[in-house]
This record gives C-alpha cells, structure tokens and sequence, in this order.
DNA sequence: TAACAGGATTTCC
DNA sequence: GGAAATCCTGTTA
C-alpha cells in the first residue's frame, strides 16, 4: 500500500498527463484529494469505502466531503472538476504488473491505481519565460528520454525505486520565502536509498525503502486501498498542523499553491498538450483555437480525435453536431454523452484540454495578444482556466455562489487586454483607465499597471485565489492572501526580482492619491478597495 | 514581526 | 513627465 500511494505520488511528477490514444476512455476519475506519505501507519479503520468501488473508477470526491484529507500542500478551495481521462493501458498493465502482489490482495473491489491528470493549465498568469527549475526538467526529461518529449506521452515509468527517488528529487524546492506552508517535496526525500516521509512530523521520521516495499508480499499487502481510505479518514494531522486538505482539482484550476512543486511537470503536460495540438492541425488544417473552428472542422476534430482514441465511429457526426467550434465549446459534457453515449465524455475531455492549451498558450504570448488590442471576440470564451473548470464542474457539484462569481469574473478579465478592455468601458472618471487602456502602452509585459495586475490576478480565482482574492467584488474589495507571493508574480511580470510585499503596498498607496485604489473603511490588513471606475 | 503610512529619490519608459 | 521602484523612518496591530 505504501508503493501505492507513492507511485500515485510518483506519477505526478512523471506522467505526461495527456490524453494517451491506448487509453480507455472509460477510465474515469474524479480527483479530490492528494495524499502525503504522513500517515502511512494509521491503524486499521473498517473498509467503510469498498461501496465506492469500481471496476475502472477510483472515484476519490466520492469520499465523505469531511473525510479530512492529510497534506502539507497548501489547500486550495477549487470547485469539483471532473477530468475525463484516458490513460495508456499498457502502462497500466506496466504498474498492475509491478504492483502485481498489491492487486493480488486486493479484494473483489479491483482500483486501479490512482492515475495522474491529465494536461493541466500551469497557470493564469502567463509567465514569459520558463523558471530555471523549469529549464532543469526539461533537461533532465530529454535526458533521460533520449531526448524526447513523446516519451513522455504515455506515463511509462519504470517504477523501480531509484527511478521513484529521481523524480521525486527533480522537484523544485519550495520558494524559501513564500508563505506557503508547503513544503516541498523534495524536502521529503532524504538519503539515496529512502524517502523520508513527512518532515513536518514531530517525533517519528518515517523512512520508506521503495525496494523492499516493491518486493513486499502480497500477504503484507494491505487489501483493497485500505490504508489509503484510513490516511484520507484520519483528520487529525491536519487539526494537529492546523492544514485544510487539497483538492486535487488545484491542479487542473487551482494550482497556484502547489505550483512552485509542480511548476514543471505542469509545464511539461502542457508543453506535450501543445505539441499534439500542434500535430492534429496540422494535419486536419485547423486553427488551435478551437473557437475557430467551423462546423466541417468540428466535424474533422471529432473524428479524428474519434480515431485517436479507438473509439467507435459515429454515424451521423454531421447531424449530431451541427455546431462550430464556438458552439462546441460551450457544450457541456452530459451534452456530449446525450449525442454519443460512448465516446462523448472523451471528445469533452479532449476538448477541455485543447481549450486549456490554447489558453496557456494564450498566456504565454498575450503580450502579443495585448499588443494586438482585439477584445474579447478573438479570445476564446472560456479560456481561463476558471471557465475551463466551471464548464467540468457543472457535471459533478451544483453550481454555488462561487462559482457563479466565476462566471461573472470570466466575462470581466482574464489577460490585460480583457482587463484594459473592462477599464476602458466603465469609464473615464479620472482619464486614467481609458488613457492606459489604448494600444500597446496597457496590459502585458513590463508595462502593465499593478491596478490592471491585480485585477487579472483576482480575475482568475482558480489559479490566484489563494494568492488574492475578492472579499466584495460589487464593492471592488479585495484581500491579498499571499503578500509574497502577489508580489513575487508582480515582480516577475515587471522583471523586477528584487520586488516585494512592501514595494507593491508602496505603489498601491500611491493609489489612494490617485484616487484608483482605497482602504476600506473598516481598514483591515492586506485587504485593498478598488475606487470607482476601477472595480469595474 | 508584518503590515501600514508616507516622504524623498531614482529608474524606466 | 508619469508610473513605478526603491529606500527610508516611523507607527500600528
């Protein structure tokens, strides 16, 4: 169990987290939770969750919702997301084989092992140039790839220990002066031959030797993710560290927290998203902005991507789907598996993943897209990644009051085109938003202002929320949640590396003369007013 | 101790 | 010249 859940860990930080064509598009996953190697050692709690077992579904968010969930991760409030995901069979095959004793103590509740995501945004806010840890991943992936990234397209590992240990000591360090309590997994590795598990804990350090749990005996295997059940039961390791649990969604929308972990893995899955995009329109001659499409298009996307995944060929794709790419988007995914009961779920999967691509990549070159000045009709209508994880989400919860601000706050700004774009229509009460609104001078790169800065971080809350986040949003009231890390993105976005909290509060009261930003009238710490026009 | 406030100066575009 | 960065001193919670 314990080379389980650090395989399931493991595969984070290897697997592609793309769509393989092999997989099986009915391998379903909802993904709730992370789990650290904290609380391997729990005692043994009935098996109160073999009812939520499935053949080909480890459906974590089917857990109690107060099934604490232990982590160091920095939690993340992100909505349910929903992630469709195929993923290599024979890779699969490749770990049941490893793990081999594992299923074979496993009871009629066959899991499979948790799979990874699949492609993920890295994040909202475009970073124009890949971080030094991101560079070092890469090399090391080349490397160790033989130089490929399709490599990396099918999450093959060979899960030998030493390959465990290597990937888990790629990770990044954490930011040593980020508020984020996170620690990083790196920290946890200790020596060559083990990992060492929790460094958060107080008296026991627990040393996990990946061979020995590799040869362990199937008799020593615990059934049926018991022990996974008990580590995501037990809450009291996160009471005792006062930690809220993970959402493993975080990691599709809300990744901001574990990012700076994470950071390139995310940017390899979406690197390996681009490039298959890149491929299919090449080939189908299509744009890789899905909201481009017109309906013929849509049709070759839907086929091949029918093709791509072994799945069956539909009849009357052309009736079925009359919509362009605009239209498609919008389609939800109970929409999708009304017109194909056995494939839609895939072809929505895809879609979303296409669409998340499109938007990193968006992100990454929006200096051109603010240079370009177009409004909101040439960005695609939900590509942030808050309007990517609505769109899953209205398939798993009900949509709340949150989740209603965040289709509110996709149709305000995401870039600093959309944001100068907003500035620009409410007004122009002190001449400064329209004056900074208008061509390239606005927006992007280094000479976006922090106001504009602050409004496309709080535009998106699933990346952002635990950096910033909007306390009124009506009133323009918000609340800096992470001084230092909002100022750390302000600085990057500035080339200003020397940037930090009290620099940025410098510049924001230099708002209140201004008359573009305000403490609230019941002043409280880190929590700022937008003044009129500039909230909205 | 971190956040806050604001003056003064420098840097950058 | 304007905006932001930087540096500074002092105050507050």
């Amino acid at each position: 169990m314990q080379s389980e859940l650090i395989e399931a860990v493991a595969q984070l930080t290897v697997a592609p987290l793309s769509v393989s064509p092999q997989m099986p598009h009915n391998s379903q996953f909802k993904l709730g939770a992370v789990v650290n190697t904290e609380q391997f050692q729990s005692q043994t709690p009935p098996d109160q969750y073999a009812a939520y077992s499935y053949a080909d579904n480890f459906d974590l968010s089917l857990l109690p919702e107060d099934a604490g969930i232990p982590t160091t991760v920095y939690q993340y409030n992100a909505p349910q997301i929903k992630i469709e995901s195929a993923w290599d069979c024979s890779s699969v095959g490749d770990i049941q084989e490893q793990l081999a004793p594992v299923a074979a103590a496993s009871n009629s509740s066959s899991h499979q092992l948790i799979p990874p995501p699949p492609a993920y945004p890295h994040s909202a806010y475009p970073s124009p140039q890949s971080s030094p840890q991101q560079s070092d991943f890469a090399s090391f992936a080349y490397g160790k790839y033989n130089g490929s990234y399709d490599c990396l397209s099918s999450p093959c590992p060979s899960l030998d220990a030493s390959s465990i240990k290597q990937e888990l000591h790629i990770l990044p360090p954490s930011p040593p002066e980020s508020n984020c309590e996170t620690p990083s997994p790196r920290s946890a590795c200790s020596d060559s031959s083990s990992i060492k598990a929790e460094p958060l804990d107080v008296d026991v350090e627990n040393y996990i030797d990946l061979n020995s749990l590799l040869q362990q005996p199937a008799a020593e295997a615990k059934p049926s993710h018991q022990l996974l059940r008990e580590c995501l039961e037990d809450t009291t390791f996160q009471k005792k560290h006062n930690l809220k649990p993970l959402a493993l969604e975080s990691f599709i929308g809300g990744l901001a927290e574990v990012r700076g972990d994470f950071e390139p893995v995310i940017s390899l899955a979406l690197e390996h998203a681009k490039r298959e995009a890149d491929a299919i329109c090449a080939e189908l001659q299509i744009s890789q902005d899905p909201n481009a499409w017109t309906s013929a298009q849509v049709h070759a996307w839907l086929r091949s991507t029918l093709a791509q995944f072994k799945l069956p060929p539909a009849l009357n794709l052309e009736l079925q789907f009359s919509e362009d790419g605009a239209a498609l988007a919008l389609l939800s995914e109970e929409e999708f598996t009304r017109r194909l009961p056995e494939s839609g779920s895939t072809l929505h999967a895809q879609l979303e993943i296409w669409k998340m691509a499109y938007a990193d990549q968006l992100g990454t070159n929006h200096n051109h897209a603010i240079q370009s000045a177009q409004p909101a009709p040439a960005m695609w209508p939900t590509l942030d990644y808050a309007a990517a994880t609505t769109t899953t989400t209205t398939t798993t919860t009900s949509l709340n009051h949150e989740d209603s601000e965040d289709e509110d706050e996709m149709e305000v700004s995401v870039t600093p085109a959309t944001v100068t774009a907003t500035a620009t229509a409410t007004g122009t009460a002190t001449g400064t938003p329209s004056k900074r609104s208008t061509g390239a001078r606005s927006g992007g790169g280094s000479h976006i202002h922090l106001w504009q800065f602050l409004k496309e971080l709080l535009a998106a809350p699933q990346v952002n929320g635990t950096a910033i986040r909007w306390i009124d949003r009506s009133k323009g009231i918000f609340k800096i949640e992470d001084s230092v890390r909002v100022a750390k993105l302000w600085g990057r976005r500035k080339n200003r590396p020397a940037m930090n909290y009290d620099k940025l509060s410098r510049s924001i009261r230099q708002y209140y003369k201004k008359g573009i930003m305000k403490k609230t009238e019941r002043s409280q710490r880190l929590v700022y007013q937008f003044c009129q026009p500039y909230h909205q």
